[in-house]
Formats: C-alpha cells, structure tokens, sequence
DNA sequence: TCTTGCGGATACACTTCTGTATCGAAACGT
DNA sequence: ACGTTTCGATACAGAAGTGTATCCGCAAGA
C-alpha cells in the first residue's frame, strides 16, 4: 500500500508533501499532539487534501513509518560505500578505524528534528500494535545493514566483536540515540569532535584487536 | 517548589494522586496526548482540584520528572545495597559478575508503562527549555550514582571499565532502553532469562578482567 | 473543445479540552 | 462549637479538532 511508484504523479506529489509536513510537525509537538489539521495545514492543505490521501492519521503514520527506515537505511549503507571507496588497503588498525570513525560519525550527529521524529514514532510503534510489525521489520533491516558493515570493516583490519549482532546493534544503536538525545539536552546541540572521541571509545569498547599499535 | 514535605498531608495526598494518574495517563497517550482532564478525572477529580494545585500541566510534569528521577536513583541504589549485602567475599571473578548481574537485572525489566513514560519525559524535556535543566540534573545524578556502584563492584573483583563514566553511562543507559523498548515492540514482554544474558554479555563488553576464571 | 472525474476546498454537526469564576463543603485553629 | 480558610466541584464561554457530506475547478483524454 501507498507505493509512490503506482499512484498518479499528483497524488503522490500530495503525499510526499504531506509526509514532509507530518515530519516536522511530529517532531515539534509529538505524534500526540499532531493533528491532521496541523498537518494538512503546514503542507499547505485544508483536512480535504489529506482525507482524500489517507484514511486517517494512522494511516499516514504508517507510511511515514516506513519512509523513514528507508532513508535511514540508506544513509548508513551510503557511509558504507563512502568507507569502502575510501579505504586504504593495508594501513594499521587504528587508522583504518581512525578512518572508519570519520566515514560514519556523521551518522551521529541527526538534526533535533530526527531525534525528536525517530523517538515518537519508535513510541508510537510501541502503542498500536498496527504499526509494531512493521516498525519491527524496519529496525531489523537496519540492524542487519548496519553489523554487515561493521563485521567486514572489522575482518579488514583484522580485529573481531566482542559480542554478537544482535547485542552489538543494540549497543550501538541504544549509544546513538541516547548520545544525541543527551548532547541537544545538555549543550542544545551537537558537537563534532565531542561526537568523533566518544565513537571512538564506543569502537575501543565493542571492538577487540588482536595486535597493537 | 512542590515539596511533598512542607505542605498539609490533604494537599501532598491529592497531589500524589495526581501525579500517579499523570504516570498512567502519559504513558498510555503520551505527553502530547495527556491532558488535565484525562489526569485530573484518572485520579478521580475533576480539573477544579487540577487547577488548585498546579499552575498549568507543565507545571505538573515538572514535578513528575523530579519524582521519578528520585524513584529511579532509589531503585538503583537498593539494587546496590542488595547487592552489597548478599556478597560473599572472595569469589571467582565470574561468580561475583554472575552474582551482580543478578542483583542489578530487575532493572532491565520495567514495566511497559514505565519505559513509556521515560521516553516521554525525555521527549518532553528536549521540547521544553524549562524542564531540560532539572531534566539534565536529574539524569547525571543517576548516572553518577550507578558509576559509583559499578566500579566499586569492578574494584571488588579486581576488574576494571574500559572507559570512563561518561562513556560507560551512556552505553549502560542506551542499552536498557534500547533492550526493554525492543523487547516489547518485538514481543511485547520481556523475557528475564534473555535479559539476564543480555546483561551478563553486556558487562563482558565494557568490563576488563586482569586474570580469568 | 468538450466533458468526465479526481483532488482539494468548504460547510456542518459534534466532541473534547481549556481557563476562569463561582459556590458548597470539609478541615482546622481557637 | 464556630468562624475561617482552603480545597475541590460545577458552570460557562470559547477554542480547536474530527469525520462526513457536498461542491467546485482543473487536468487529461476523445
């Protein structure tokens, strides 16, 4: 349902502004506080346009739901191509994870809006058991993106994982989320090279090498 | 302000009433959905007591945010004591991780609701500029709090963290959160078993032994 | 150019929430 | 026991949102 790729370009013109506007205005008064009017509105629609899109706010959500794990996953694997690209083949482990470092830490710094979206609908998720599945579904492709990514950056510079996928993402995804929460909590927003030291630790911890220096 | 202690038992009653109905009711539809209605008639009032006791609904949250953090640091802190009391000196190293993994895994099992309203209120403190700070204050506290009980088990055993507080808070923290919300979304419960070796893995990633077995 | 139909706007009736103002009653000091 | 104070209920006016039903105009096809 509600593949871009089939529907008329008008319609899912519409829709993409409606996706648009529902991001910012959940991330500014939550998945609670967001109204179809506020949304419709922001888009620059009366309730009609987005009645005539979706069959309710859920529905929307829904959709959004799934943009977002989309964008999200590809984002990380185009760090990943990045990485690759820019790899040097026999550098010692820690420039190859100084490098490694670099490629993805961007990927720790998201907007306060990102922030802010990505935990409502993660609630979200969590209440309607409609959405759940699929919410699910999207953090599990994710996950796997992203450990296949780690477990050949770290066979390339011969060091292992302590644990396994499964611990390590949620390690690292748990770090992310409450790194950039507690960075725009505590300074209002994010800092760079903060960001770089603590990934850096957060590699020395969950990475185990055989050989130094 | 708002301290239980130096107000008339009627008032620090209805406000207790309050405050616990205010948990349930953000917890099932969010801060953005929480109204003083739904919380003034949850804790079996109308909004005239609301309103006799709290200058708006911020005003409310504010103190509900003081207050679990207190429950929470109490929590941990009993843990610890636990902890503490049933220790039986000269273990095995991996006996006394075993035995603190046991006495600290409760704290990985919230209730939904609970893991509910810490996402909320999380959410609601980047929103609202009058609320980070006591937010902030709150959350370094208990990071604080449980470094302190986490190295003094590390020293107990002659082990060591791999990094220092800040670092090891923010992995603890992110993990839980990131355990118990996933547990939930994916089974809608949580499994004590799996959390146990959760744990347990996850003290094996940010713990450094000196000697084995 | 005509017309057909879809997409978005408008109107309507209803519900829920807000904040204030007022009132009755329960608690407390003397 | 009595008056005072305080606390919580009720009433009111207004704001904002919901979903449906209806209408209109533009865009694409013959």
């Amino acid at each position: 349902m509600s593949d871009h790729a089939t529907m008329t370009p008008r319609r899912a013109a519409t829709r993409a502004r409606l996706l648009d506007a529902a991001r910012e205005v959940i991330a500014e008064r939550g998945a609670g506080g967001a109204t179809v009017e506020g949304i419709a509105e922001r888009a620059g629609f009366t309730r009609g346009a987005f009645y005539s899109n979706y069959a309710s706010l859920d529905d929307l959500i829904v959709d959004l739901i799934r943009d977002v794990g989309e964008v999200r996953l590809r984002d990380v694997r185009e760090a990943a191509g990045q990485f690759a690209l820019n790899r040097t083949p026999g550098l010692t482990i820690d420039t190859a994870l100084a490098g490694g470092v670099r490629e993805f830490v961007h990927l720790l710094q998201p907007p306060m809006n990102d922030v802010l979206l990505q935990a409502e609908l993660r609630l979200y998720a969590l209440r309607h058991d409609g959405v759940r599945a699929g919410y699910v579904a999207v953090v599990r492709e994710t996950m796997t993106g992203v450990y296949e990514i780690l477990e050949r950056l770290c066979a390339s510079v011969n060091a292992r994982l302590r644990t396994g996928p499964e611990i390590t993402m949620e390690i690292l995804l748990g770090f992310f989320d409450q790194g950039s929460a507690m960075s725009y909590l505590d300074l209002g927003r994010i800092d760079p090279d903060a960001q770089v030291a603590r990934l850096s630790q957060l590699v020395d911890v969950i990475i185990e090498t055989d050989q130094r220096g």
